[in-house]
DNA sequence: CGCTGTATGGCATTCAGTGCCAGAATAGAG
DNA sequence: CTCTATTCTGGCACTGAATGCCATACAGCG
C-alpha cells in the first residue's frame, strides 16, 4: 500500500482527525442510538462528507473500531519484533492489548456498552478477540516447527485470550476499580501454570525472567500466618 | 394450548422447505460468489417472495447459518437437562456440535468454504462459536456456585470450543478423511487432562479443600512489596 | 508554470433490511 | 359446511449502508 515516509507524515494528520470523528460518532451512538444515527448525520457533526467517512473507515462499525485496528497492527509488529520465547510473547502481546483498553477508556467503555447492546456489534468484537486468538496461536505455531498450528497452539491462544476478557470485562464494568493489572497478571499466571506442562517448558532461567510463586494452603490457615510462610519461602529462593 | 403438536405439524412443513431454500442459496453462494448473489435472485430461484425471506431468516447471511442455529438450540437444551458432571456435560455438548457439522456436509462443508473467503461471513462463524463458549462456561458457572462465570469457567470453555474447532477445520479441508471422532476424542481428552487440576482441583471438597496461590513477579522487585502485593491478594479472595 | 499523484466531496445506483397492508391458507367453533 | 380468528405470505414503498464514477482541491517535482 505504497512507501512508509509519506504514510507517516500523512498518516499523523489523519490521525488526530480520525480520532475526533470517532469520538464524535461515539457520542452520537450513545446519545441518539447506534441504529438511529447514520452515517449522514456522524458527516454532518463532523464536517467530514459522508463519502470520506466511508474511504475512511469502510463502514459504519469500523467507525467504532477504528482504533481497535490501529492496535491489532501494532501486537502483531510487536510479536513478529519480539526476540523473547514465544510464550512469553504472547503474553507480552496480550498485556499490549489490556493495556490498548486500559489506556483510552473515552472509546473502549462506552464501546463496550455499546457493544453489549447490539448483537451486530458484539459480533464484530468477537471477531477481534479472534483475530488476536488467531495472531497469538500462529505467533506460537510459527516459534515451534512453523506450519499449521498446533492443538496446544490453539488452545494456549484461546485460554490465554480467554483470561484477558475475562480481567477486560471486569475492567469495563467498573473502570475505577484498583488492582487491575494484579488481577491480569493474576491471571496470566494461571494461564501459565496450566499451558506450560501442556505447551513447553516457559521458562529459559536467566536473570531477568518473571518468578512465579505457588502457595498451595488448607483453606483454615490464618492469614498472617500465610502471609508468614510466604515471606519465609521467598527469603530461602532469594 | 396445541403449541406443540401444532408447531410440529407445521413446524415440520415449513423446515423442509426452509432446507430447500437455504440449500439453493448455498449453491448460488458458491456459483456465482455471495456478493453478487442478492436476495431478489434466491427469492427468484426458490420461488419463495423476497419479503418471505428476509421474514424467515432475518438476513442473506442468516440464510447460510439458519441450521446453525438450530444446532445451538439443540445443544443449550441438551445442556440444561443432562444430569452429568458439568465437565462431561460440556464436553458432550462439544461432541453433539461436532457430529452437527458432520453429519451434514452437504451445507458445512460449502459454508466452510464461503466463509473463509468472506470477512464478513468468518466473523459470522466466530461468533456462533463465541456464543458455544458462552454457554458452555454459563453451564460451567452454573453448576459450580452459579454468579458470573470463573476465570477457570471461561478458560476452560475457550480451550474446549478451540480443541473442538481445530479437529472440526481438519474435517473440513478433508472430509472424507477417516478416524475423525478419534481425533475428536482425542482432543477432547487432551483439554481434559489440562483442564482437569485447574478446574476440579478448587471445587473438590467441602469446606476444607486446598486453596492455591500463584503469584507472577519480576525478579527485580522488593520483598516488601511482594508480601504487600500477595497480602492484597490473599484478603481479595478471602 | 504545467504535470502527476492523492485526498476529498457530490451524485447516482445497488441492495439489504423494515414497515405497512391486502390477500391466501388454515385451524377451530358452531 | 360455514363463518371467523389467526397466521403465513407477497407486494409495495421507504430508509440507509455501501460502492462506483467524476470533478475538484492540494501536495510535490520538473
Amino acid at each position: 500500500m505504497g512507501s512508509n515516509g509519506e504514510r507517516a507524515a500523512r498518516g499523523g494528520q489523519q490521525r488526530a482527525e480520525t480520532r475526533e470523528v470517532v469520538l464524535a460518532a461515539v457520542r452520537l451512538f450513545t446519545e441518539e442510538g447506534y441504529e438511529a444515527t447514520t452515517m449522514a448525520g456522524i458527516a454532518e457533526t463532523t464536517g467530514v462528507s459522508r463519502r470520506s467517512l466511508f474511504r475512511r473507515f469502510g463502514s459504519k462499525e469500523d467507525v467504532l473500531f477504528a482504533e481497535h485496528d490501529e492496535l491489532f497492527e501494532t501486537v502483531v509488529r510487536y510479536m513478529e519484533a519480539s526476540p523473547e520465547p514465544p510464550l512469553d510473547t504472547v503474553v507480552s502481546a496480550a498485556r499490549l492489548v489490556f493495556q490498548g483498553y486500559v489506556r483510552d477508556p473515552e472509546i473502549t467503555v462506552p464501546r463496550y456498552r455499546l457493544v453489549r447492546a447490539h448483537d451486530r456489534l458484539r459480533d464484530r468484537e468477537v471477531a477481534m478477540t479472534a483475530r488476536y486468538q488467531a495472531a497469538f496461536s500462529h505467533h506460537l505455531a510459527e516459534h515451534a516447527g512453523g506450519g499449521r498450528p498446533s492443538l496446544e497452539a490453539e488452545v494456549v491462544a484461546a485460554a490465554l485470550i480467554a483470561a484477558h476478557n475475562h480481567v477486560l470485562r471486569g475492567w469495563l464494568r467498573d473502570p475505577e476499580a484498583e488492582g487491575i493489572w494484579e488481577r491480569f497478571d493474576r491471571a496470566m499466571g494461571r494461564v501459565r501454570a496450566m499451558a506450560g506442562p501442556l505447551f513447553e517448558g516457559p521458562r529459559g532461567g536467566e536473570g531477568r525472567e518473571d518468578r512465579v510463586l505457588v502457595a498451595v494452603y488448607p483453606s483454615g490457615v490464618e492469614r498472617a500466618e500465610l502471609l508468614r510462610r510466604v515471606a519465609s519461602a521467598v527469603d530461602e529462593r532469594g
